[in-house]
DNA sequence: TTAATTTATGCAACCGATTGCAAAAAAAAA
DNA sequence: TTTTTTTTTGCAATCGGTTGCATAAATTAA
């Protein structure tokens, strides 16, 4: 095993042997507590420093069966967005005493059920998950509510009973965004959505189809096409729209990913954007003002939503906010238009 | 605090009991011992399974004195590059039984020497770090030098007699891309860094200048732009050039978020690029592809990085490499030609 | 059948902080 | 000075696996 050159580890009963005092008082001194007097807190600080003395969170872990540990599984961390979620989530934790345990589940269902696993061992105090694409059911967080461990969905989220949701109105967003397009003279708009057991893509769609339907157009089911909303897929779509004999004249896609790759795809065949059709997209990655032309977006903040997941769950832990926990919360996006929608004259 | 309506926790001394035999053989048994017969551990196993039994790390951790756990501290997360190393990090640390705590720095030595605490505190068996922009130092991982605990360096490193550093040539990447600069007709090649206290930086400024003295031309102090490397400073640097009198034929940029900002802006301003100014980046980011012209920039594989780091600290771990433990561990790059760089004839 | 091996299991002392309760010390009241 | 009250501090059991060493059980050899 490894190299066995560490020197003991100082405990507390170190220090109270060198004070003369008990292990009890160290506990107590460290830690503040206000029956112990200053002065012996001043001299139990003192010695802890000079015999460099570092706290064993185990110690404490298995004694008092909390850990001062929020699990997050997300998706994936590279995008703006996630880096965002997590930075806010990381500020609330941090002021209010408690530590991330990050992980990923590259939008398998299959890595998220181990994730979940891990987290559970590691015995986090709460979680705080958005779901992977492939995820269909939520079994896998069971073990979670069976023991009273507090979890939270944002962004991906599940309905169910015991578990709060942090979301934007994806619904909403969609809405407004298929009304602007109709308002600028759209009328075959078609949608690319993700995996519909997503709220965010299912709620998308329905805002989008609302939308058409509120302004008396006909929706029809070669407008929607599911993917993955991968770049690849932006392809694909490009060239699906490329084939279609009565082209749409604006596209809806349900992310900045697709909707750029989508974009780049059709102007390569002769398809300009925003002259022959507009394309939107969602989520003001950063490539969206990269592109040409920038492309419309909606942009939702992420810090923002990261940090009322990480308070949310916390109240919850410290017993505060039972008596009015949401089951939802909405947060505000915003509709950002840029040149990929403006409809020269 | 907590509702406390959890059943009390099962543990091995409750699987013993029920099975009627000893909590060291349950222990045994529960992680595969050779030593148990396995119609004990198939009994252990179902008994575990049915009493709803889960593992305790802490104990088991106050016990060995070892967490099975990896810090990693990296400066943000949000790149797909970043991204790419954790991915690979995981990958090759679940394997080997361990977990990941990930945090990010936000490009500050102050946050990053909270992390270093953290992690310590947490007692992580080993570090992963990626340094931040700011950080002039490593006293704050002085702690883990001192216990003995295992550090390696991975892209932004730091020259340390206990630290093994993963890289790519930084060097030879921004030599080869300014010979090919110097070759495509470029004479006057400006370079934007970093800070140059980091060795990426530093090592891809010496790779341009000595590119440049080999190929006859004598670099000039006015070619060198040291920033953030952030999108707005890549338009300073756009505008700065707008405003020089004899402007550069090229410019490299120590990563793409700069240069295509710095790409665009120059664009807006009437120089366009190839033509007017050659631009290549480096890193090899998605914008690389969706910015117009293509930008031509270095590539390296972030999970191969990711999956090195990993294996070489949990060798140390393991005590395995003590013998050729290499100090540096360069990993493959290549030069990726795209269209910010060809000079039209 | 008995002795020599091999295999499987148990004993019990750890790891280091926590905390209810009791007791000692100090301060205030009588 | 004695008694009462308030502060401080200590005792000791507890959390739940781990593991060196000893012993019992099962196998094999004699």
């Amino acid at each position: 095993m490894s190299t066995s050159n560490e020197k003991k580890e100082v405990t507390i009963y170190d220090i109270a042997a060198a004070l003369q005092i008990s292990a009890a008082t160290v506990s107590r001194g460290l830690k503040n507590h206000p029956a112990i007097k200053q002065a012996t807190k001043d001299r139990i600080f003192a010695q802890a420093e000079r015999m460099g003395y570092r706290f064993n969170t185990f110690a404490r872990n298995l004694r008092t069966k909390r850990t001062y540990t929020i699990g997050v599984i997300v998706p994936r961390l590279n995008s703006m967005f996630m880096s965002d979620v997590i930075a806010g989530m990381e500020k609330v934790s941090n002021e209010a005493g408690y530590e991330l345990i990050i992980s990923q589940s590259l939008e398998t269902m299959e890595k998220e059920m181990k994730n979940a696993v891990t987290m559970f061992n590691n015995r986090v105090d709460g979680l705080l998950v958005s779901l992977a694409y492939t995820t269909t059911g939520i079994d896998h967080f069971k073990r979670f509510f069976d023991k009273n461990i507090p979890l939270i969905f944002f962004d991906r989220v599940f309905e169910h009973p015991n578990c709060p949701n942090i979301v934007i109105n994806n619904y909403k967003a969609a809405y407004e965004l298929t009304s602007y397009l109709i308002q600028q003279g759209a009328r075959r708009i078609m949608h690319v959505a993700g995996n519909l057991n997503r709220n965010v893509y299912s709620q998308r769609f329905k805002g989008y189809r609302d939308a058409l339907l509120d302004n008396g157009i006909q929706f029809q089911e070669g407008w929607l096409i599911v993917n993955n909303l991968s770049a690849e897929d932006g392809i694909h779509t490009a060239k699906h729209i490329y084939a279609l004999t009565e082209r749409p004249d604006a596209v809806f896609v349900a992310n900045d990913t697709c909707a750029v790759a989508c974009m780049q795809e059709l102007k390569r065949n002769g398809i300009y954007v925003p002259k022959d059709i507009l394309v939107a997209g969602f989520n003001n990655d950063p490539i969206a003002t990269v592109v040409e032309p920038n492309l419309t977006t909606v942009n939702y903040r992420g810090p923002e939503m990261g940090e009322m997941a990480a308070k949310t769950l916390i109240n919850l832990l410290n017993g505060n906010g039972e008596q009015h926990t949401a089951a939802t919360i909405m947060l505000r996006h915003e509709l950002i238009i840029r040149d990929s929608t403006q409809r020269p004259q």
